[in-house]
DNA sequence: CGCCCCTATTTTTTT
DNA sequence: AATAGGGGCG
């Protein structure tokens, strides 16, 4: 299912007229603060404290969207703003969707005018549509995603003959969206950083890319905020417009903002004044930026001087007056540095914005004692923080266990073997989740829970918008709503295939690009000459013109019948028809999918405005099923029961993070830790393995440094139950545990040897837990983080097997509903034939995959 | 123009 | 080990 939480259509911009006082004193004598009842003193100043900059830490479980949302209907039933006078942001739509929610539970219908809650860049994209013309724009623009940009990219890197082996178009992405995430121009990028790409072509590459940006009428993710920065400079008097407009601030998770974000932030959050020419500072700012901006993690906190401080001369303090800012955040949960999220700008919120008024929230409403003191210990080796102590009035519970096993299969049949016994206790699936660090760890455990016919569900993983056949169908409807857009063009024009190869595009570039026009426009053209060859140009003659069509029909035609006829016409529907690859099914489900979420919207061009920010897929938590993601997308999550598989060095915390970033990267790994050990309400289940295979070679890890700092009084260590290659005595310290002795001496015990003696014999692994040799053929049915286009949205009319968000093996009954030689259909395998039958496994010859032993449930009648 | 084979790559992820 | 993408060949 998708989501789309901002309006379709924007008419104008809002107004701001002050809010009525009969209104405010109304609503302050009825409502009166019954919704601030249930808050703790901490959490009731947060939501009191309305005047004047405020950073709330909220550590891991402290009620911070509660006291977000309750800030929000406190300004609103105190009459201090109009719901359309709020900027409340958030990084992902997840959150900013919780909080409408929330915000409508709280107070009924008003959240239809809270008109700028939203992530960064979907305001930030709102704002620059109104302005598009100042970025060179027009208000219809086009947001492209990675993909497009690389290929964007990669267009230039040809004209510019350099070899995109040597330097790869990724790269330049990756160098631009850094770039852009620290707020610099093309002109402002230091010149040392310019050069590095290309031998010395970066600066300009990045010039040329903006350059066809606004020919394309394209704008990418970092554009969104950068080009409102940039007009925020150049124009004061729209700055002002939007620091009237906004009298309150509200940010979510403060602690990932970048650079750019930081600098909006910023900009918006001075009380608008005629007197302070904002353009002249920012500017001098930004310079600094660029040239301090080199090595962020350098330095870490302790030397580094801070890239933006807000400049504050004696004297200039009341003209730069700071209105009312609220950033929530919290230091120890900022996982996102590699991508350009500043620590610093939360470290450094008091000197940033004067007379802050910093409030903690520290009481945990989450976690027992001994998960909340184990993870406050562990984050307490890190230096750079700015220091919360968590405490907790839920009782001890139990510790937090630590288990090693052999390798990395009898750590996921342990894992495996422990829910199955919470669940033979009546706990719900959807209570316990799996965190890895890194997505190939999921393999193991969807092998596993395959063969177990246990449910689970993959979080994260291709999104929805990212999916070929989306980005086609959207390709089809971009080059309808703006002709001028190259890629999308370029990208269906032989999709199906219409004998349009590299030859004829190769023609359309040259002749788009002699007279300067779009490729839709110079496709047009040759048409009318005999440039190509009969065939090619009758098929491009009818794209063409099948385009006018759709066009003109756009006129009379509802935006979802249009998208339905485009998809019809163009061959395309008909291509994954004809498909008969066992993923097709899905790619067609998806494509209803689309067109059905078209209704969301009030015509194609809202839709197309939306799409790329706010599409987004909805958690299907409707079944219970184990929850398995990485540490990251936990983050905001919470479980009863949490599994942290993997505490290996150089896997946890990762040996790349480490090379790349040395001790600031190991305080992040620090700080995923902690953020894994929070979201565990009633139990957090360490796990490490031995042997772990990585990229197909077995190789033998120590456990995790991090073990070692987790304070002995509150962890267990515990014997795996996946039947242990160990020995039956767990031979490894258990009293020492803070001494990394304790792990080290493992390895000369009875237990380790007779392990090593077993895995030498090959008999080992497969000894315990395993039943019988079924995992080879179950493993490859699972692949949803692997392939790309596996799966579709809805479990309902496909079989069981589907992609994140629902469910995705379901339990096998113990005899099969499909008799010899039945013809049937596999996700994965495609069409093929039952040759024989042992139980609910069965044994296929398909048509194209050759002989596999599948589970009948993972199978249908074709 | 399309298909097949080879080779290089392999964290974390949002918008 | 597996996969994706590019290059070369038919």
């Amino acid at each position: 299912m998708i989501r789309m939480t901002e309006p379709s259509k924007i008419t104008s911009v809002p107004d701001h007229q002050p809010a009525a006082g009969g209104i405010a004193a109304r609503a302050r004598a009825s409502v009166g603060p019954k919704y601030l009842s249930g808050l703790n003193p901490e959490q009731r100043e947060a939501v009191e404290t309305l005047d004047g900059p405020v950073l709330v830490l909220a550590g891991a479980g402290t009620g911070k969207t509660r006291v977000l949302t309750t800030r929000i209907a406190h300004i609103l039933s105190q009459g201090r703003a109009r719901p359309a006078e709020i900027l409340s942001v958030t990084f992902t739509n997840k959150a900013a969707r919780e909080m409408k929610h929330r915000l409508g539970q709280m107070l009924g219908h008003a959240v239809e005018g809270m008109p700028w809650l939203g992530t960064f860049h979907s305001i930030g994209g709102r704002i620059l549509r109104f302005h598009a013309e100042l970025a060179q724009l027009k208000s219809n623009f086009t947001v492209l995603d990675v993909d497009d940009q690389v290929r964007l990219l990669k267009q230039l890197l040809q004209a510019e003959n350099i070899d995109d082996k040597r330097w790869p178009a990724r790269m330049l992405a990756g160098l631009i969206d850094g770039w852009k995430n620290r707020g610099l121009t093309p002109s402002q990028v230091p010149s040392g950083e310019a050069a590095m790409f290309a031998n010395g072509k970066g600066g300009k590459l990045y010039a040329s890319y903006q350059e066809r940006l606004k020919i394309l009428n394209a704008a990418d993710f970092g554009d969104l905020l950068l080009e409102n920065i940039r007009i925020f400079r150049e124009h004061p008097d729209i700055l002002r417009q939007y620091q009237q407009r906004f009298k309150f601030i509200l940010v979510d998770e403060y602690q990932d903002t970048n650079v750019a974000q930081y600098l909006w932030l910023r900009l918006l959050s001075q009380a608008p004044s005629s007197l302070a020419s904002p353009r002249v500072r920012e500017e001098a700012d930004a310079q600094s930026a660029a040239g301090e901006g080199d090595s962020p993690q350098a330095g870490f906190v302790e030397a580094a001087p801070h890239p933006n401080p807000l400049p504050v001369k004696d004297g200039e303090r009341e003209k730069n007056h700071v209105k009312n800012i609220c950033c929530v955040g919290d230091d120890d949960q900022s996982i996102y540095g590699w991508r350009g999220a500043e620590v610093d700008n939360i470290l450094r919120f008091e000197h940033d914005f004067p007379g802050a008024k910093v409030i903690r929230l520290e009481r945990n409403y989450r976690s027992t004692g001994h998960i909340l003191a184990a993870a406050s210990h562990l984050i307490a080796h890190n230096e750079g923080r700015l220091g919360k102590t968590l405490r907790t009035e839920d009782h001890d519970g139990e510790k937090v266990t630590v288990t090693g096993s052999w390798d990395s299969e009898e750590e996921a049949r342990g894992i495996g073997e422990e829910i199955e016994q919470i669940q033979r206790k009546g706990e719900k699936l959807n209570e316990i989740a799996i965190l890895v660090r890194a997505s190939y760890q999921m393999r193991e455990f969807e092998d596993r829970f395959v063969t177990l016919g246990l449910p689970y569900r993959v979080i994260g993983g291709p999104r929805f918008y990212e999916r070929a056949e989306i980005r086609d169908a959207l390709a089809y409807l971009r080059v309808i709503n703006s002709p001028a857009d190259d890629l999308a063009f370029e990208r269906i024009v032989n999709v199906p295939k219409r004998g349009l190869g590299d030859a004829t595009i190769q023609l359309l570039h040259d002749h788009a690009r002699k007279r300067r026009i779009p490729l839709f426009d110079a496709a047009r053209a040759v048409v009318e000459t005999d440039e190509l060859k009969p065939k090619a140009r009758g098929s491009l003659r009818d794209v063409v013109a099948q385009f006018d069509r759709w066009r003109a029909q756009r006129e009379v035609t509802a935006h979802t019948d249009l998208a339905q006829i485009v998809l019809d016409e163009s061959g395309y529907t008909e291509m994954w028809q004809k498909d008969r690859s066992a993923d097709a099914a899905g790619r067609l489900e998806n494509l209803k999918e689309l067109v059905r979420s078209m209704e969301e919207f009030e015509n194609l061009q809202g839709f197309l405005e939306h799409i790329s920010l706010v599409m987004d897929r909805e958690g299907g938590a409707e079944d219970d099923a184990v929850s398995l993601m990485t540490l990251h997308s936990a983050k905001g999550l919470e479980f009863d029961n949490v599994f942290l598989p993997g505490w290996e060095e150089g896997l946890f915390p990762s040996q790349r993070t480490l090379d790349e970033q040395g001790r600031a990267g190991l305080e992040e790994e620090r700080r995923l830790g902690h953020v894994g050990l929070t979201r565990a309400r009633r139990r957090a289940m360490i796990y490490f393995a031995t042997n772990r295979r990585i990229h197909g070679t077995w190789s033998t890890t120590i456990p995790s440094r991090f073990l070692d700092e987790l304070p002995a009084a509150n962890v267990e260590i515990t014997e795996s139950k996946g039947g242990s290659a160990w020995g039956g005595t767990g031979g490894y310290g258990a009293s020492r545990f803070d001494d990394m002795e304790a792990f080290g001496s493992t390895y000369s015990t009875p237990g380790w040897q007779r392990a090593q003696a077993n895995r030498n014999r090959g008999g080992g692994r497969n000894g315990g837990g395993g039943r019988g040799g079924f995992e080879e053929e179950a493993a490859t049915f699972s692949s949803s983080s692997s392939g790309p286009d596996f799966g579709s949205f809805s479990s309902r009319r496909r079989g069981p097997l589907t992609i994140e968000g629902e469910l995705v093996a379901k339990s096998t009954g113990t005899t099969s509903e499909f008799s010899l030689s039945d013809r049937v259909f596999h996700q994965k395998f495609g069409y093929g034939r039952v040759t024989k039958i042992d139980g609910n496994k069965l044994t296929i010859a398909f048509d194209k995959a050759g002989e596999k032993k599948v589970v009948d449930s993972f199978v249908q009648r074709a």
